[in-house]
DNA sequence: CGGCACTGTGTGGTCTGACCACATCTGGTA
DNA sequence: TACCAGATGTGGTCAGACCACACAGTGCCG
């Protein structure tokens, strides 16, 4: 039983000191060095630990020395840290359903903000170039629907990484890999497909377009019509 | 362009892959020291990476040998979007204006539906209860900033939690994770405490009269307000 | 006397090399 | 054929060595 990793035996102390009250926000940790030693184990496993505490943002390091910034700090109070490890368990595939809601949310708001800031902003251009290569590489004839499906996941993506947002391009990659699957298969058993494909090309047409005009709730509405129209044609469903 | 650190890489390397498809649940990771020598960063850089993602409950580790148990397994269904979204904020360093922003979009629209829906559908009740017991919890007297940080954290998720979507309240809880320690600094170094948080106490009931009032264009105006100014007044810059 | 550059010290960040325990594979033996 | 001891390679851990950085003095110079 007491086989126990030596970097846990730092997470649960660290923790209980947490829990305790031992230790509070704003409060310094002991050098790796002073771990290590005080509960004998490597200050490897106390970096692995600490590490691990960072990602969880239940604290921040900082190099050097000084009071302001020489250990390590905690950054959060002692329950947070159950709390993110048990809602991250929890998470055992998402409904398809709030992704899409979380797509059209992310998506339009993109779409109306790249139109703002082109009307209002001639100091920094907004890159389209893109978006517009991949418009026409969609264009090709008989594209199979999981080619054009990869072109549009990076249509959409491209316009995400011309607002900027590195968050909300990241999020729409991670959403977009989950429904994948999905996507594919809900093109696979359309009836015309030929139809929808030229439907969803001149979409992206408009949207882009919309922009260009700088027609900001236009951009929104159109991107909230192509993304809710493309789910409820292919049948998905949570 | 070497500022990024030595665990990151290795980190978004295999993030990379796993949003690529390269690599996939049940595949083996290359060992340590192949993964060392890959990236050109130490092995102790590679374990410190592989424990947050084994935290994370993205990866297995077994010691030994072989085909089944001789290196590191991917171990995630597909329900890692979270996890991943938390290591894309924590991790992988997104500016901070990135991720306030996207915290503005996710969180008027969430409090705009709120409203919307509390006005439209008397069938399915929605359950403010969490919020509400949070912003009595934040009255208590002389709360420490990290405690009161501690407990708004919680409310935008719980009104998150409470539009039912949860993609939205996983992604928020990883944004929210990934600012928090310069959000406790930012608080930190306030000159009026008191006044502070008495005026983010006001507005926390104002956005959640305004739900309950069915007033969405208030509600998603005063969460817009709320968080930017927030962000603005402790001075939480890129 | 006041400010500024320099040096000393301790911290986290990283790499290297070395063990250990273990699971597996190998090959030889009964 | 059945079985078992060594070889092999993996993760787990440790110790030691640098580096860059942030700070606290210190002391020269204006």
């Amino acid at each position: 039983m007491s086989e126990t990793r030596a970097w846990r035996t730092v997470l649960e102390h660290i923790e209980t000191q947490l829990l305790d009250g031992a230790l509070r926000p704003g409060d310094h940790l002991p050098g790796e060095r002073a771990l290590s030693a005080e509960l004998g184990v490597g200050r490897s496993s106390v970096r692995e630990a600490l590490r691990v505490l960072e990602v969880l943002g239940l604290i921040r390091t900082q190099a050097g020395s000084g009071p302001s910034a020489g250990a390590v700090i905690i950054a959060t109070p002692g329950g947070a840290m159950s709390a993110l490890m048990r809602l991250q368990v929890a998470a055992s595939g998402f409904p398809v359903a709030d992704i899409v809601r979380t797509r059209l949310i992310l998506e339009s708001t993109v779409a109306g903000e790249l139109a703002e800031r082109l009307g209002r902003e001639a100091s920094e251009p907004i890159d389209l170039s893109a978006a517009d290569r991949l418009l026409d590489a969609m264009d090709s004839p008989a594209l199979a629907p999981a080619e054009f499906l990869a072109l549009d996941a990076e249509f959409h993506l491209a316009l995400a990484e011309a607002s900027g947002n590195q968050v909300i391009t990241a999020t729409m990659a991670g959403l977009r890999s989950g429904i994948e699957g999905y996507a594919l298969e809900g093109l696979a058993h359309l009836d015309d497909w030929q139809a929808t494909s030229q439907r969803l090309r001149g979409e992206h047409r408009g949207i882009v377009a919309a922009i260009r005009a700088a027609d900001a709730s236009s951009a929104r509405a159109r991107t909230h019509d192509h993304i809710s129209g493309y789910y409820a044609e292919t049948s998905i469903h949570h």
